[in-house]
DNA sequence: ATTTCGACGCTAGG
DNA sequence: CCTAGCGTCGA
């Protein structure tokens, strides 16, 4: 039924249904007619009402205990109600006002009962209800509320490939369904065709959902979905709801700055190279380097490149040929002052509205079960400052050094200041945890008066941690990654800058000390070969498929996945289960307030 | 002639 | 290992 025409009396009675109904599945339908069901999200189209199917009978649903696989496809009840509910006012009617009144009064209903609502991208639909009923819906009450979202069941029980729309999850999902079931026609209320097969789709989103729950108990991922991923499309709902104010003067300000500096160093880049060329243009510098100046014949050999195998000129290269020519100086230089006008200051600026930015979070975006973010990517705006000279062409000949940290480009709120906390070494601790190597564990045992790495570099190579040098530390931390990452002797030595011989002997006798990390990753890989997936601390999975392949090099790109997974994922869970634990305070307590940003790692 | 798109390289974060 | 994002270059 649509709402708009009903009577005080059948709205009442709408409400009372509202409240004794047992599940909601929702749509958002948008300006263009599309919705959020069709495969082309289109952003740029603003919603115009949303769809809900209300389930006055289910099958019972969610309850870790209770793994009853009968669910049936036949039975779609004659009660079961589909509303529409318009979320735009165009004019300034009073009855407009009056309108938006009671939806508000049904979606705050909804999400008040408890009762699981189902929504395929559940966090953009909660992310609208905060936008356009932010005055009767506050984000506490969202907080409360219970979400299901099947994209992330999918990708839960198999995070490798992402479900890109909801017609690709019902394929995906009935295809393998034997009773395919006849379609209900009880939708009759709605006479527009298009919201009928909104009705349809609502249903098939229903039935996959509980097929999606089903495989998910069966798979022991259940909790980690109720646990973990549940709570957090709330989270991130509210997060992307908080803008975060950025000093748009400051930016445009060194974007010139940075331009300037750029166009000296390209300047210089040409006078020693002997000619003009594109500085950003790595198979020009390639050419310049290696074909004109001939620099690969003066030192040892340079790693190819991944696709096209040919000379790279990465910034681990161009560090050797330091010494050779004036030009990699340059280059790096450049390439460094030009990530950080190009990403960090020139970027920032065309994600901003208003003067403000709120990154977009992709909760089903990664293999390993960590969070990705874009518009920015807030957790990959650079940490360390980078010292900038900056000539001074109008009084005198002044030589000035400013120094830039992008991340003070983020202002807090007046009365407010941004706090951080993040983990400390956690893919080490998880490593020691999950090997129990003694050696590695005692490293954690005392308080961390001093660097850990430094610590790490002692115990490992048996000298006194005074001892330790800048490089010894920076070489232990670099081994460390790379086996945490399962890089093999080929990858560290190009991580350390040595031969690939030397790699091997380092990995050897990191071994022998730590011997019962090779024993995990020896454990991991077979587990895998025998289970064909691996499994993170909470129970989150990912299977691998090339783990028996005949191809050596697709069979050990697996074997390092799995290695990898078993960490970086544990570690995941572990910042989600932060995420979840805080934000749950937060709700809870009436001094704390929402104004928090959470980022993967840490917490501005 | 000009725009668009995919493949590739590089580098920041973890 | 796994992300996002910026930049070439050729089709």
């Amino acid at each position: 039924c649509d709402i708009r025409n009903l009577g005080y009396e059948e709205k009442r009675e709408l409400l009372a249904t509202i409240k004794q109904a047992r599940a909601f599945i929702t749509a958002m339908v948008f300006q263009d007619g599309s919705s959020q069901l069709n495969s082309e999200q289109v952003l740029t189209s603003s919603v115009k009402g949303i769809v809900v199917l209300v389930k006055s009978q289910t099958k019972c649903l969610c309850s870790p205990s209770n793994s009853s696989p009968a669910y049936t496809w036949d039975a779609c009840n004659q009660n079961d109600k589909l509303i529409y509910l318009k979320t735009e006012w165009s004019a300034l009617w009073k009855q407009e006002d009056t309108h938006k009144k009671y939806v508000g009064q049904i979606l705050f209903q909804m999400l008040h009962c408890k009762v699981p609502v189902i929504c395929f991208n559940a966090k953009d639909f909660l992310r609208t209800l905060l936008a356009v009923y932010g005055s009767e819906i506050s984000w506490k009450q969202v907080a409360d509320s219970v979400v299901l979202d099947p994209r992330i069941a999918a990708w839960l029980i198999n995070p490798s490939d992402t479900v890109p729309s909801f017609e690709c999850l019902i394929q995906k999902y009935f295809e393998k369904s034997f009773s395919m079931r006849k379609v209900s026609t009880n939708t009759g209320f709605l006479r527009n065709a298009l919201y009928q097969n909104v009705g349809l789709h609502l249903e098939k989103l229903y039935n996959a959902m509980m097929d999606l729950a089903h495989d998910l108990q069966v798979q022991g991922l259940w909790k980690v979905f109720c646990t973990l991923e549940l709570p957090l499309i709330k989270i991130l709902a509210v997060m992307e709801t908080h803008k975060i104010h950025v000093n748009k003067q400051e930016l445009k300000k060194t974007s010139e700055i940075l331009g300037m500096r750029l166009k000296e160093l390209e300047q210089e880049a040409h006078q020693v190279a002997g000619e003009q060329f594109l500085v950003t243009s790595s198979s020009q510098l390639r050419e310049v380097l290696f074909e004109k100046l001939k620099l690969h014949t003066l030192c040892e050999k340079i790693p190819k490149t991944e696709i096209q195998q040919v000379e790279s000129t990465s910034e681990a290269v161009l560090n050797k040929l330091q010494d050779l020519h004036p030009l990699p100086k340059i280059i790096l230089e450049y390439r460094q002052v030009h990530k950080i006008k190009s990403t960090y200051v020139d970027g920032l600026l065309t994600c901003m509205k208003k003067g403000f930015i709120s990154s977009t979070w992709n909760q089903t975006g990664t293999a390993t079960g960590r969070l990705s973010a874009k518009h920015p990517n807030i957790q990959g705006i650079s940490k360390h400052p980078v010292r900038i000279i900056k000539k001074q062409y109008i009084k005198g000949k002044e030589e000035e050094i400013i120094t830039i940290s992008p991340r003070t480009f983020f202002v807090s709120n007046k009365g407010y200041t941004f706090l951080a906390a993040d983990f400390s070494h956690i893919e080490l601790r998880i490593l020691a945890d999950l090997s129990s190597d003694p050696e590695l564990l005692k490293l954690f045992q005392e308080p961390e008066t001093t660097d850990i790495f430094t610590t790490l570099a002692s115990q490992w190579k048996g000298i006194p941690s005074e001892q330790v040098k800048q490089a010894d530390r920076e070489q232990a931390k670099r081994m460390v990654y790379s086996v945490v990452y399962g890089a093999g002797k080929e990858r560290l030595a190009e991580c350390l800058g040595t031969t690939t011989l030397q790699a091997s002997q380092f990995i050897d006798s990191f071994m022998q000390k730590y011997k019962k990390v090779h024993e995990f990753t020896k454990m991991t890989i077979e587990q895998c070969r025998n289970k064909g997936y691996v499994v993170s601390i909470m129970g989150r999975k990912r299977p691998l498929a090339n783990i028996n392949a005949q191809d050596y090099k697709l069979r050990t790109q697996a074997e390092r996945q799995a290695v990898n997974f078993v960490v970086q994922g544990s570690a995941a869970d572990l910042c989600k289960m932060a995420m979840v634990e805080i934000f749950t305070s937060v709700v809870i307590s009436p001094t704390l307030t929402a104004r928090l940003v959470i980022n993967d790692y840490k917490m501005f």
